[in-house]
DNA sequence: TAACAAAGTTAGATTAATCTAACAAATTTT
DNA sequence: AAAATTTGTTAGATTAATCTAACTTTGTTA
């Protein structure tokens, strides 16, 4: 079992890594408030437990259960700030503080109770995602490329069709997960859409882009 | 503010005071499962911040302020009790483990709010009182010696009237807090009631038994 | 009341998490 | 590429909470 403040230190590099390339010691230091000498010290008993991966002077990223175990920890986090939010009234920007003691409670069953007490919240107050038991988060994407109108900007979130001919497609057009697309024209008489990727423009077909999942700007 | 540990430990000296008449270092210890060592040394830190009265081979016990802070602690416990059982649907005997941990959350806000989603109760899913936020535990006493059959034993619990000369005949006829009482008989003509306490029997008047309240001996 | 047992304390060590100060490696700038 | 800056590490100390082992006080019993 991992105590409080390890549960602290790997939650920090979830939300450093989640948000930027790589974490670094002072970055995680500074995000804990304490001195990069305690953090190294800590990363060394981190990486003992198998939770990160991490040489010294060298970057740092979480293992495969370090992860499950921080996404974790965010789940309670986030069914807290949601219980807190909806049940108790407290203020959106209320919840974060006294949510950071709540996901320490140690108890599958609560935390298990209190989602379905919650009706299975998909995101917390702050429109985050809330992961699930086993520490994923699943997004839904609903909206596809053909369905962006002439000159909207979007951004690619996912593909539906995982062939390597349609992958080698998408990659040759210049596509790649949260790239951006513009749509530049579509074409009435052959259904062509022509979209404009980092200033590479292209004629793709309807089953282009029925087969790409995006998500608009203005998220 | 006080640390998770020393919360415990005032917590326990709570519990040993209420059920017993005075704590010794080793059963507090016991309680806790630690040393007695290790309790000698927090019994010192404790006197330091003035939670408890205490002297070296002298007897343990806590001070207004303490009692004040193991009572706030014991609201926060049976509160979370109170959720787990009522919302979460926990059955009876899972709930206390969850709220050794949750009692521990620093935040008055949560407390009250969390008091009021819960409508205000005043017993846990145990029967055990709940303190307020002032760490008091109101009884409200509803049954008076006059109310109990002849031949019943009861326990007095309280008095309605404080003033002296009444103060003075309770303690003629030998009562006190907790002091059990036997109904001897009632006279239907002139409505004395004969007691008797401690094997001392005495005849008082209506104006007597109505100002003391009882508790059954079935509780 | 002297001896024994129980209760409580002290001294010294350990572990987890932290710090400061000094040092080492990596990166950026000139 | 040498110098300067940033980043990260090591060594040694500190604090809170704990332990064991030895000792002291208090209470009980023969």
């Amino acid at each position: 079992m991992l105590s409080y403040t390890e549960e602290n230190y790997i939650k920090a590099l979830l939300r450093l890594t989640l948000e930027k390339t790589v974490a670094g010691t002072n970055e995680l230091a500074a995000q804990l408030g304490v001195k990069p000498a305690t953090a190294t010290d800590m990363l060394k008993k981190l990486r003992e437990k198998q939770l990160i991966d991490y040489e010294k002077y060298g970057k740092i990223s979480l293992t495969l259960e370090g992860r499950k175990k921080a996404m974790q920890v965010l789940r309670k986090h986030r069914l807290w700030e949601t219980f807190l939010y909806e049940k108790l009234g407290f203020a959106w920007d209320e919840v974060h503080d006294i949510a950071e003691q709540l996901e320490h409670i140690q108890s599958e069953k609560l935390v298990e109770k209190l989602d379905k007490f919650l009706d299975f919240p998909k995101f917390d107050p702050h429109g985050d995602a809330i992961p699930n038991a086993e520490g994923e988060i699943k997004v839904f994407f609903t909206q596809t490329l053909s369905q962006i109108a002439v000159g909207n900007i979007c951004r690619m979130a996912a593909v539906k069709d995982n062939s390597a001919t349609f992958l080698q497609y998408v990659a040759q057009v210049g596509l790649s997960i949260n790239e951006h697309i513009k749509i530049i024209s579509k074409q009435p008489y052959d259904a062509l859409t022509c979209i404009e990727v980092n200033g590479k423009q292209s004629n793709v077909s309807p089953k282009f882009t029925d087969n790409i999942f995006v998500v608009g700007e203005n998220e």
